[in-house]
DNA sequence: GAGTGTAACT
């Protein structure tokens, strides 16, 4: 590209950049980005700052992540709803829920303004991060929240919550959970199911678990290696 | 007019 007239331009570097983000090769993206910032004098933007950042906090430098939040501001380049959901749910898997729980607040208090509201992504992360820790009583109570703040639990937000009481080994709340993801008209997928696969078996229910593997290829979702 | 970033199962 770079012999062509046709550059590599902000949204190549921030592909790659992405990439090597999730191969947990940063300090290859970092070589990356600084190279199209001065060598190409192409300007980052939200998106490539976001991508490293998500690098970052996967593989816990947080100190790091930090800093370029700062630079960020440094650069008049505003965190967006994205960005802040990078952070929490970092912190989620990590089992670090109150400082996810505290960049949530600063969403709230300080976002509205450039419109940044946490979103459904926000709060399925959330959910996950209590699910993790087996807290199901605060992962409900989040869960519950949501509808109170206007905004719909899609097929990912219904999974998470299955997950933890499938580790939970609650029986009741998982079926009628599971119910109630096609009661509201939403389609469980692949994760979904193979959640549900999980939690059968691990309490015995194999006939229903059976049952469930052969709707899922009666209905076109096709098993992957979590399935078998 | 288009293209890049966030969440669930193993």
């Amino acid at each position: 590209m770079e012999q062509t007239n046709c550059k590599p331009s902000i949204v190549t570097y921030s592909t790659i950049i992405d990439s090597l983000c999730k191969d947990k090769l940063i300090d290859d993206a970092f070589k990356l980005f600084k190279e199209m910032v001065f060598e190409k004098g192409i300007l980052p933007n939200v998106i490539s700052y976001t991508s490293l950042i998500c690098g970052l906090c996967k593989l816990g430098r947080w100190d790091e992540a930090s800093k370029m939040l700062k630079e960020m501001e440094d650069e008049n380049i505003s965190p967006n709803v994205q960005t802040f959901n990078v952070l929490v749910d970092a912190f989620c898997k990590e089992g670090k829920v109150e400082e996810a729980e505290a960049v949530i607040n600063i969403m709230i208090e300080t976002g509205s303004a450039q419109n940044i509201v946490p979103d459904i992504v926000t709060y399925s992360s959330l959910i996950d991060g209590y699910c993790l820790r087996g807290e199901m009583i605060k992962a409900r109570e989040i869960f519950d929240s949501i509808t109170l703040r206007g905004l719909v639990p899609d097929v990912v937000t219904y999974s998470s919550l299955l997950n933890g009481y499938c580790k939970n080994l609650n029986v009741e709340k998982v079926v009628q959970l599971f119910r109630e993801i096609s009661g509201k008209g939403l389609k469980p997928d692949v994760v979904t199911c193979n959640t549900m696969l999980q939690g059968l078996f691990q309490v015995g229910c194999c006939v229903a678990a059976h049952k469930l593997f052969n709707e899922m290829h009666a209905q076109g979702r096709i098993p992957d290696r979590c399935t078998y």
